[in-house]
DNA sequence: ATTTTGACGCTTC
DNA sequence: AGAAGCGCCAAAA
């Protein structure tokens, strides 16, 4: 029995993801813990895998390094998702041979340690 | 049911 | 700074 709802969890990582302000980015793991689930920071990238929602600014979302995740496909997805990031005004710096994108996070971050969320993690009030 | 993978992250060479 | 090793845990093979 897995210890989270893979619908819930994917659908809170949409909704989290929805709030970073345009211009800011933020980590996998970050948003996991933002969740509720710290250890979960890949089905984070999971989630946004599967993604279909176009509302969703998936681009803002990048490896705890600050590094743009590679998708395996040779650089390509990684490519884009600099490309959009760079259109809303981020800095993305390109470096190493297998091409690496990266953003500076002291200046581009967004940490909340808390968002508004509707209902994932109850004050567990049915007895659990 | 078991093994491998993966849009991760942290610590250590 | 860059590479490698290890922990994590659900999904896919």
């Amino acid at each position: 029995m897995p210890q989270v709802d893979s619908d819930v969890f994917h659908a809170t990582v949409y909704e989290i993801v929805r709030m970073i302000p345009h211009g800011m980015v933020t980590t996998y793991g970050h948003i996991a813990r933002l969740a509720g689930s710290p250890a979960h920071s890949r089905l984070v990238g999971q989630a946004l895998k599967f993604l279909q929602a176009p509302d969703v600014p998936w681009q803002r979302v990048i490896g705890a390094g600050g590094t743009i995740s590679d998708r395996g496909d040779g650089g390509e997805g990684a490519a884009r998702q600099a490309e959009r990031l760079r259109e809303e005004g981020v800095n993305v710096s390109e470096s190493g041979a297998p091409l690496r994108f990266r953003v500076n996070i002291q200046q581009y971050g967004w940490f909340p340690n808390q968002v508004s969320l509707y209902d994932s993690e109850e004050e567990a009030e049915d007895g659990e």
